[in-house]
DNA sequence: GCCAACGTTGGC
DNA sequence: GCCAACGTTGGC
């Protein structure tokens, strides 16, 4: 899940605790937040950062629900489309569970062996991307390099 | 700040 | 339904 560091943080989840994960306004990222479930745990991606890597970890505490901020006109996310009856968008709420020792950037998830298939590496632009158990034992391994 | 890669919009 | 124009994301 990326999230640029200047807007919210790893640091700003473990002082806020649980955040709801707002604002997702493409269809691929809603459908892979739609697929998750109250347990699962999810890396938190700095995207926009220097350097753009994986920071830490969450938890999946409540699973998709709607999305009220784009059926707000006055919030930055919008979208006319949605209504009460077709809220279009939707949310998962995210538990801080903890702080990497130091981030794992992205270019070494590029350079990792066994993480050439990631989708974050393959889709740059997608805010919500599977990953697979296998991947998520390396970047962990590196996370503790 | 640039720009590649996508996604979305809207004319036809 | 096609596709050009436009907007957004996010690495660099």
């Amino acid at each position: 899940m990326k999230s640029e560091p200047s807007t919210f943080s790893i640091d700003d989840l473990a002082a806020r605790r649980v955040e709801p994960w707002d604002g997702v306004r493409n269809y691929q990222a809603r459908n892979n937040l739609a697929a998750m479930r109250a347990g699962d745990l999810a890396f938190f991606y700095h995207s926009n950062a220097s350097p753009p890597g994986v920071a830490g970890i969450c938890r999946i505490v409540r699973e998709a629900y709607p999305d009220v901020s784009a059926q707000d006109p006055t919030s930055k996310y919008y979208d006319p489309k949605a209504t009460p009856a077709r809220p279009i968008w939707m949310l998962v709420d995210v538990a801080f569970v903890e702080t990497f020792p130091r981030i794992v950037p992205l270019g070494e998830l590029k350079a990792t062996p066994g993480l050439e298939d990631m989708v974050v590496v393959r889709r740059g632009r997608l805010s919500v991307t599977p990953v697979t158990d296998a991947e998520w034992d390396i970047v962990c391994e590196l996370a503790a390099r």
